[in-house]
DNA sequence: CGCGAAACGGAGTGGTCGCTCCGCTTTCTG
DNA sequence: CAGAAAGCGGAGCGACCACTCCGTTTCGCG
């Protein structure tokens, strides 16, 4: 983490791109062309090249405060006393980010990121484990459930927020409404299949998009 | 449907295209590149241009038996007499078919297809209406659930598949279990969104993908 | 068999993208 | 205030795609 003293044109430049680049992956998602970015910041494409060396660490970069907000809401979520309230509440608070955050959800869909996004997930993923045993532990949700069922809620729920945020911004609240009817002790019925192994779920992380 | 007495060997270049793009479509999904289609059937690119004017149209044509298949499934369906077993059974189906046929599956989750894909779904749509209906007046799904809300489970178990397929091809099963436990009528809470308009899901279609 | 029409094939077009290269400009230091 | 170093910009590259155009080959009728 060498700061080497940019020349104040050089940072200017770099906070412009990153700035545009936050808007406009926001608004239409990381597969916004570079080009349009540069032209947003006022900058050449060499400019934006010299700061990033990929466009997935300009995508990195730009979604570093998004992955922080997800790991405080996934802090607030294991602090809760009710774990089915904490639960409950960070798929909602989690999926609202999402949804306001095109470039967000790519990233976190399709595990592209890069080492922050990497950093986020592992320090997200012993509280949500946490967080499951207790709530299964209270009798809340359904004992078959485990953390690596998780990200079919996160792929599956991506989808939903693609296909309709356009024009019924709210309507994966209905999609996760049916999901969690589902994960109560209260409505479990076996399932047919095993949850997947980490292994699995890291071949499935590579699969995604590219 | 005039069939203007093709040339022999129009006819069977025809038919190897076909044949080609059936096999290269189920395993690849239906974006394989257009020259690898014609590579494998062994004619070149005007041959391909001459019979389907577009890519779609290949498309469309390819995939006309797997159509007929889910029209099948659905009259099938909405004959049974346990209407939450005819309903569960068809998505079952269907969705065994998906995971067989990548390219089925792009086209039925992105409804890119052309008219035979919609002659499919508008024959299948009043099946399905019917059979939720059944369902519901036998106390089996839950009642706030609407044919409108199917593309959902259509479009998230479609991302299930797409991810999980290639290493673990029975996961969508353990996904739709969980979903499935949330759409029997005991399962059911109030959900925090209304169904989709029949005018959004057309816009929803238009904007999968492309 | 011969000849016109039908069909063929594949290089080429135009579009998109991430990314590079290098002649030019700006900053900053002594 | 001058010169070296750092930074700049954008045309161009290479890869990929669906699709077209036209000189050549094949078919099948008379």
């Amino acid at each position: 983490m060498t700061t080497p003293t940019l020349r104040s044109d050089a940072r200017r430049n770099r906070e412009r791109l990153v700035a545009s680049a936050r808007e406009l992956f926001a608004a239409e998602g990381v597969d916004v062309p570079v080009e349009e970015i540069t032209r947003h910041a006022g900058v050449g494409m060499g400019t934006l090249y010299r700061h990033f060396p990929t466009k997935e660490d300009l995508v990195d970069a730009v979604l570093e405060d998004a992955f922080a907000e997800l790991v405080r809401l996934a802090e607030e979520a294991a602090a809760a006393d009710d774990a089915w309230a904490g639960f409950t509440g960070f798929l909602e608070q989690a999926l609202t980010r999402h949804a306001a955050n095109r470039g967000l959800k790519d990233v976190l869909a399709s595990e592209h990121g890069r080492q922050r996004a990497q950093a986020m997930r592992e320090r997200i993923r012993p509280l949500l484990r946490r967080l499951i045993e207790r709530a299964q532990e209270q009798g809340a949700l359904r004992p078959d459930f485990t953390a690596e069922d998780l990200p079919l809620v996160f792929w599956t729920a991506g989808r939903v927020i693609e296909t309709t945020a356009a024009f019924a911004p709210d309507h994966w609240r209905r999609y996760l409404g049916l999901l969690l009817d589902g994960l109560r002790a209260e409505a479990a019925s076996p399932l047919p299949a095993p949850p997947l192994t980490q292994a699995q779920l890291a071949r499935a992380a590579r699969r995604q998009h590219g």
